[in-house]
DNA sequence: AACGACCTGACAGCAAGCTGAACGCGGCGC
DNA sequence: GCGCCGCGTTCAGCTTGCTGTCAGGTCGTT
């Protein structure tokens, strides 16, 4: 999953950033409205972590901006104690939960665990397409009946080609995917992670088109394509 | 849709900016060659507004490289009446519109607004015609519903007829577009290229003008003729 | 018919991609 | 604290198939 942080503090941002990494999702993290404005514009987020007291302006606007626009993306608040009522009015504006500072980082990542595992049921929870089985939610795969466990790594590599069924990605798409900024190193780590992948769900999960980049196998992006909506938002 | 505003003075950017959006749209405003170039790195934009006196370069230059670079965004010139030369050059570089200095605010609204209406039309740039259906994102193509694979370079070839439907294309210019330098050699490169997309994508995709070069063919002449109003100017 | 422009099958060279192995590091059990 | 283990990353060597070139053919024009 991929966690949009909205925090002006860089301790505790830090800190948040680390937790989460931790617990598997990938981080962007924002220290002003302005720039959380251009993430959520080129990225969709499975969460967005949101501090309401903000250098450029009022984390509150945000949310409600984002809810205007129809974006349903859950949003836990991040307040201080002697903000609470902001918190009353942060639901009211559709924030999903909130946590008042100074939180404990197990809870957060118990939050988030929560959100993850709604954000990855509510899509699909479960997809199934040829003998594979993938459980979003929990990250486990089944290939012909048969747990098969990605590692961190390679189930973040795998996301990224979950999430756009049919896309054409390039290594430094996967890159960027994996860790957030660019990483503009020469190296084959891509491959390395596709190669794994391929082992453990079978070689023709991930196609190959040399020179461009890597996309799903042709099975897995047409059951994928058929139910993707683009606009699913339940009431 | 985004916007990238480059433009240094600071008068009329900010003018410029703020008319964009009140138009809905989102800008980044650059007032050197060497923000823009950071901003176009890590952001995707629906539309650039180039300037082609900057304090670090000539905007001319941002533009040639962006197309270098096979970045096809559209890209509106803003000129001063004494730059008239350079308006010649700015759209053989590849502009897809210009606007003389002072220009009507006015006028600025509308040509955005053509442009994002074509930027909304085509979200996922699908083109069919024929029993061809191209998908620009994914570089996939299907004839008669079965998939077929362009290499890296045949495609670059072949996305050259794409990007200026019904143009007549040289061997030069081709090679141009392959390297990006003048491959001066004496070579049939081309007409391999050629030759190899024929027998893929079926023989009459792509014409023969004996002596001239190359176009595509009538169906996909016509066919995507027909969905890019390259000049829509609207009342 | 002669010429030039273009097409095509074949092929060597090479770069992109794949993979097994090794190393470093952090977590965990002891 | 110590060693084991698993994961992430890098590297070198191998494989694959794309790229660019050429020779010889076809087609159109003069």
């Amino acid at each position: 999953m991929r966690v949009l942080l909205i925090e002006d503090d860089p301790i505790l941002g830090a800190a948040v950033r680390d937790q989460i990494a931790a617990d598997g999702h990938t981080v962007d993290w924002a220290t002003r409205l302005d720039l959380a404005r251009d993430c959520v514009a080129t990225v969709t987020y499975g969460l967005v972590l949101l501090d309401l007291m903000l250098p450029d302006g009022r984390g509150l606007d945000f949310l409600k901006a984002r809810r205007a626009a129809r974006d349903s993306t859950p949003v836990i608040i991040l307040t201080a104690r002697d903000q609470i009522s902001d918190r009353i009015a942060g639901l009211n504006a559709g924030a999903d939960d909130y946590l008042v500072k100074p939180f404990d980082l197990a809870e957060l990542s118990a939050r988030i665990g929560a959100v993850a595992r709604r954000y990855a049921g509510s899509p699909n929870p479960l997809v199934e397409i040829g003998d594979l089985a993938i459980d979003m939610a929990t990250r486990m795969i089944h290939r012909g009946g048969v747990p098969v466990a990605l590692t961190a790594r390679e189930w973040v590599v795998f996301e990224a080609f979950l999430q756009r069924p049919g896309a054409l990605l390039s290594k430094a798409q996967i890159e960027e995917w994996l860790y957030s900024f660019d990483a503009e190193v020469e190296s084959n780590t891509i491959e390395v992670y596709i190669g794994r992948i391929r082992r453990k769900l079978g070689h023709d999960i991930i196609e190959t088109v040399r020179g461009m980049g890597y996309r799903l196998g042709r099975k897995l992006r047409e059951g994928r394509a058929a139910d993707q909506p683009r606009n699913a938002n339940p009431p």
